[in-house]
Order: C-alpha cells, then sequence, then structure tokens
DNA sequence: CATGAATGAGTGTTCATTCAT
DNA sequence: TATGAATGAACACTCATTCAT
C-alpha cells in the first residue's frame, strides 16, 4: 500500500469519527481530498465506460455503474450530479484522449508518409481487442450528441479541432507544391475523418469487415490527391 | 353463395371504397383488414420515426407514439407485440428504401462518370430539409445495432448488399482495364459507404458542415483510383 | 348439416341483409332465436371452461376464450354481460351438473352399501382423464366464491343441497336402527362432503396420490359409524 | 483495526440498539441490514396476506400491497423480485407455521387421544376470528397451485410431510395392535388431511357451518379404524 | 464524504369492454 | 346479431435520484 493511500484512509477514518463526536459543520480535509476526488470519479467513469459500451448508454442503470465501481449510489452522485452529467463527462475524456494523436505527426517531412503512417496507426486500432469497447461508446455518443446539447458541443469541438489539425497538413503540403491546390483542406480532412467514423460503423455493424484492404484502397486515393513525382 | 349473401358483401366493398374517397376526420378506416393494416402500421411507423429521430430510441416512450399516431396503446400492440418491433420494423423499411438505389447506377457505360453520379445524387440528400430526420434516425439504428440482434442483422444485410453492388461496378472497371486492378473491389466499396456514413455523422454533429467541397475531394479521390486518360 | 343449421344460417343471412338495407330497429326473429342463443351460450361456455380449467380464472382472458369459441369478443359480450358473469354462469352450471348424482343412490335398501356405492362412483371420477379439469375448475371456483358473492351465492346453495340429500340418507339408517343415533346427520354429511373436496385438492396438489386406499379407509370409517350387525 | 474504527462500529451498533427501542414512529429502520432486512420483508408479507386474503390473489394488486404496507414499489421490489416471489414467499411461510403442529403430538402414549386432541386443536382454530383470513389465503394457494410450479412444489411437500407425520402414528398404533392393520397408514392420513382442507373450503363458502358436531362425527369415525376395547 | 434503503414517477404492456360497421 | 378494431385504465415493474444515518 503507498504511503499516500494510507493517509487516505487515516484521514477518511479519523474525519468520520470526528464528525461523530462533535457534529461540526465544516470539517474541512483539503490535502488529500483533491487526489481522492480524481481517483473516485476515475473508478466511476470507468465504471461507467465499461456499462456503456457494453450495454448502451440507455439500457446500463445508475445500479449497475455503482455495482460496477464498487460505489454506492450516493456517491456516484456526490461526483457527478446525474447521469446525463456522467455522459457528458465520458464524452469530454473521449475528445481529450483523440486530440494528440494528429499533433505528433505533423513533424514527419513527407507529408503523404505522414499521413500514411497516420492511417496505419488509426486503423491498426481495430485490431486492438480492447479497442472495440472504444468503438462502441463513440457510435453511442454520437447518436446521444443528436439530442444532448452538452454531448454535441464536446463532439462538436472535438472533431473541429481534428479538422483543423488535418487540414493544416494538407494546407502545408499545397504550400509545398506537393498537393493539387483546387482542394479545399477541410474538405479533405473531412474525408479523412469520413474514413474513420465509416470503419467504426461499419466495423460495429460486422466486425468480420476486411480493414487491410481498407487501409490500401484509402492510401491509394490520398495518393491521388498528390501531385505525383516519383510516384506511378 | 346466395344472392343475398352477394349483396351483403357488395355492399361492404363499396362503402369500403366510399370512405377512402372522404377521408372522414379521424381517418375511421373501414373493416377491410388488409388494406385497413397496412394503413394503421404505416401511421404507427411514421409516428415512431418522427419521435425516434427527434428523441431517439430511448426517450420516446410508447405513450409518446401513441399519441404522435393518435392511436391508443391497445391499438399500436394489436400491430406490434413490443417497442422493439417497432425499432425491427423501422430498421428493416430503412434497408429496402436505399438499396434500389446504387442498381440504377449500374447501366451508364461509363464508371467514373456513374460514381460521380452517385455520389452526387447521395450527398444532394444532405440539403434536403426532411432527410435531417431520416440521418439522425440511421445513426441512432447503428447503436442500437451494436446489442440488438435482430437489428443488427438487417443493418448488417443492408450494408452488404450496398458492398456488393458497389464492389460490382468497381470489377466492372477492372475489367474494362479503367481501373488499377490492385485494390480490392470490395475494400472500395467500403471506402465509399464510409463517405456516407461518415458525412452522415459529421452532419449529425454539426450542420454546418460543408457538403460541396466534401464531394469535390471525393470525386478527385475517386478519380485517382482509375487509369488516368488526360491525367499525369 | 341439419335442417335447423340451415334455418339458422338463412336466418342469420337475411336479417343481416334486412338490416343493411332498411336499418329497421327492431327486426325481431324469434322462432330460430332461442335455440341460437342457447347454443352459442354452449359454445362460450364450453371455450370458457376449458380455457378456466386450464389456466385459471384470471391468467384467463377474455380474447382466449372469444379463440378457443371461435366467436368475437363483441358476440360474447352480447351472450354475458362481463367476465364475471361467465364466471357466475359456470358456477350455476357444475352445480345442476352435480345435484343428481345423490338422489338416485337413495333408493337403495342396505345403507351402508349404498354410501359404499356413492363413494366408489364418486371417487372414480378421479381416474377419468377428463376429470382433471373438473376438479382446477371447482378448485378455482371456491377460492372465487370467497369474494364474488354471486358465485359463493350458488355454491353454498350447491354445498347445502348436497348435505340435505346425504343428511337425509344418515337419517334414514338412523330410523331403522343401523346407525349410531348420537351422530347428527348434517355433520356426517359435511365430513363426507370434505372427503371429497379434500381428495379434490390433494389430487390438484399431487397427481400421484393414492385413491385405492383411501376409499377403502373411508369405507372402513363409515362402517365404524353404523351398528355393527354381521360386521366385524 | 485502528483504534478509532473500533469506536466508530461501536457507535454505530449503539446507535442501531438505541433505535431499536424507541419504535419511531414511521418505523425507519436503522442501517442493520440483517434484522432490517428481514423486518421490511415481514412488513411486506403481512400486507401481502392481508391483501391475498381479502381480495384474492389477482385482484390484489402490487400497488395495493404497497399503499398496505406504508412502502414503495421500489422498496417492495428490492425485498421480492416480482409478485409471484411474493406468492411464493407466502406458500413458504405457511407450511413452516403447519409442520410443527403434528410433531408435538407424536409424544402422546394413546393413539386415539393423540389423535382426538389433534382434532381439537386443529379445529379450534377455525373459531378463531383471525383464521379466517388463513383458510382463505389457503384456498387461494391451493387454486395458485394448480399452475404455478413453485407454489405446488411447496404445497405438496407440505402435504408430504403431513401426510408422513400422520402415517406414522397410524403405523405405530398398528404395530401396539390398537388399530386394524388391514388399512394403508398413508391412506388414513390423506383422509385426516381432507378432514382438515374439506372443512376450510366448507367454512370459506359458508362461515355459518357447524363444526362441534363436524369433530364429533370425526371422532367417531376414527374410533371405528381402531381396535374397540369397549365397542363391539 | 459514504452508505444504501427508499422513493415515486414513469415504463412497456395487457385486457375487459365498447361500438361503428 | 356478429364483427374485430379500438379504447384506456390498470398492471407489474424499473430506475434516476434523494437523504437519514
Amino acid at each position: 500500500m503507498t504511503k499516500e493511500a494510507e493517509k487516505v484512509i487515516f484521514n477518511k477514518t479519523n474525519a468520520r469519527f470526528v464528525l461523530f463526536k462533535k457534529k461540526i459543520k465544516k470539517v474541512k480535509m483539503p490535502k488529500v481530498t483533491k487526489e481522492h476526488r480524481t481517483a473516485r470519479k476515475r473508478q466511476i467513469l470507468d465504471a461507467a465506460v465499461a456499462c456503456f459500451s457494453r450495454k448502451g448508454l440507455y439500457k446500463s442503470s445508475i445500479q449497475e455503474i455503482c455495482k460496477a465501481s464498487s460505489l454506492s449510489p450516493g456517491a456516484v452522485y456526490s461526483y457527478f450530479k446525474s447521469k446525463e452529467d456522467i455522459i457528458t463527462a465520458i464524452a469530454k475524456e473521449n475528445r481529450q484522449r483523440n486530440i494528440t494523436l494528429i499533433d505528433e505527426k505533423k513533424e514527419t517531412k513527407d507529408t503523404l508518409l505522414a499521413l500514411h503512417n497516420m492511417a496505419d496507426e488509426f486503423f491498426c486500432r481495430f485490431n486492438n481487442p480492447g479497442w472495440s469497447d472504444c468503438m462502441r461508446l463513440d457510435i453511442e455518443l454520437w447518436a446521444e450528441s443528436l439530442r444532448n446539447t452538452k454531448v454535441n458541443k464536446t463532439l462538436r469541438h472535438d472533431m473541429a479541432e481534428h479538422r483543423r489539425a488535418f487540414a493544416e497538413i494538407i494546407r502545408e503540403a499545397q504550400k509545398k507544391d506537393e498537393m493539387d491546390k483546387g482542394v479545399t483542406p477541410e474538405a479533405v480532412a473531412s474525408v479523412m475523418i469520413s474514413m474513420f467514423i465509416g470503419m467504426t460503423v461499419q466495423k460495429g455493424i460486422d466486425p468480420k469487415i476486411d480493414i487491410e484492404n481498407y487501409i490500401n484502397v484509402l492510401k491509394e486515393m490520398m495518393a491521388g490527391l498528390f501531385n505525383s513525382g516519383d510516384r506511378g
């Protein structure tokens, strides 16, 4: 047991004890609380993600999430004010997770190669067995975003950010005369995002779908947008 | 059959006909089972589609569908045996609607042109104001298909059929030496389906997304797969 | 097809026709109606008995009874004004069925023999495969009679009549000095009715229960009430 | 365990104890799971028994049971998973209640006397005003057992146990040459059970039925099975 | 802060009954 | 009368949320 964890437990026991004896209105225990809160939130969100991706947003009950997180409803509701709030938080986390991916690649000199690498990296996820859950959750959130303003806002920003990042790469390539200047960078970005979304849904509907050749076609098509220098 | 019985039947048939023409206020359907059942099912499914695409599958209650269809729960349940049954029926209808679209285009001689036309036709739907509801419903059904076996089966078949139809076009083009034989026709088909799915989701999340340039990029990319006539 | 049945059909067709043409308020067709009504009631009650004894009074719906009787709800409700009314009617029929049984036996000279014969006759029913349904219905009605005044009244009268009939036999035996005058005839009757009710319930709960020896014990016990003349 | 933790636990336990003693108005049970659950189950079962015996199994709604027990549907369903589950639980309790009665009597030396005592004890229940509810419930359960497998199993076991207990008494008497060896002990037991069932139903149908004389006849008949000391 | 029993509005569904034809 | 589509109140049951401890 880590020293910190020990402190948490001590603190809890102690605090409780104090409350029983003196009934003080507000016992402040600020030091540990912060990490504690974060850890608890993690616990809840992980459980929620597991439930939601397995059974869907509406067939997962708070009770199930409680069981999955070994927490009581009361505890859950002291960290999130509603089920919707949990969903919103998950959407936000999902976003954070994806953002970094693109930026890393922007450094590579050869743009087409960079895009190819990104495609490889993106789509190899689909072979990761744990990824299936993520995909399912994504689809679930897309549906949710149609009528949940908060989720929609988060996903819209996420999408915009991706589009912007992609577009920037394309714009660079156009500047370097590597690419046809007739296409709108944002539109190319949109198409690439579609490639990802589309495969997510297709794989969700039929897990046996072929990805390898899908990537090949995708690369071939991207190449088509580039000014063939040394390429056929 | 006695003469009297004949008259009775005539009388009943006639009455039905008259009722169809007059369009009485509360659409009191006549006793003629077959058309009546179909009409009522329509009424229910239309109401359900409206509710589902507006509020989602799980935030729409049967009561709401009843209100939207001006029917009582009892009536609804005499046409569909459960809410799931309604959802399944909608999924099946959705499928039927899409199937024909591709086949029509297969006749066109110039494959690239045919694909361009299909792209135009597909994506112009997004400008149709009523289409928004369809898209939302589609996304809803994709999420539903992740855990509803019947819906999944329907969507999987639908997807497979689309992929096959697209692939056939590609295969023809390859035969005619118009297209690179290195790509798998089914994979190309998958990519095209992704273009549609991806735009549906992006448009769902942000209705202001730009489609025109999206189509242009798409066409450009498709062209990249073809053996360039006048292209480098 | 019998002549009567033919008439019924003609009459029905005709009546319907007349109604369509003239919209007369009350078309009287008294001759056939009577038998017709009786036959229809039979049809409904038979179906109801079948349903009730198989699935119980409250797990059988009117719709099921309709299906079982090949009649429409409307038809059923034109012969019985409610489900309760059907139950009441069945209870009354049940009563009529049982009443006669005892009276037939009263003629026999040797009272103990008469009682033995009655016991044999009563309990041999339990081996009749169709009887099981009757038993189940009886138990169902006993439960129903606890809170349905009409059914209760019917069953109470039925029971009283049985008790009276039995008691009379006993009283005769007492007069002939065959039997201990210390026992109340009505009480003996009650005991005998219990023998039947008790076996009905026991057989209902466990169909494998042994009847043969049950009858033997019963006979032995009855004999115990008699002044042993030539008996052990 | 830390000293603090110990104090906390003591504090909680103590609190519980205090609450048990004070009998607060709305019976707010303390957090002590075990006793609490038992008490609440009692509360629900008592309410259910009251409803069921008054209005029958199927005319009593869960809402009514809720009202009768001053509990919400949610609370009820956290103790029993379905209405059927409540019914099953009641059937099992009923069984437990009856089992002991016979065993107590087995000690008595004089078998006939023992049986007489049991009869007295059994049937004097009918004069207990609260017994009426129990009887009604019994009849209800007999009907239910015809199509509810779980209830049937419980009642069958209950009945078998009673039969076995009675039969053992009879068998002992036969061994001691007190009783005719020609009768099957189990059959005698069945007859005795019938006496009880039969009176329950007769009393249910007509509460004015005479019990005193019924018991006399019963005793007389039982005596008939015994090897007469002073009897012919 | 943590617990988990309790809440109660709301769900999907059934079914006795009605009534236009 | 006969039909059967329609009704709608009521049902068994669920679950997001609260709150005393």
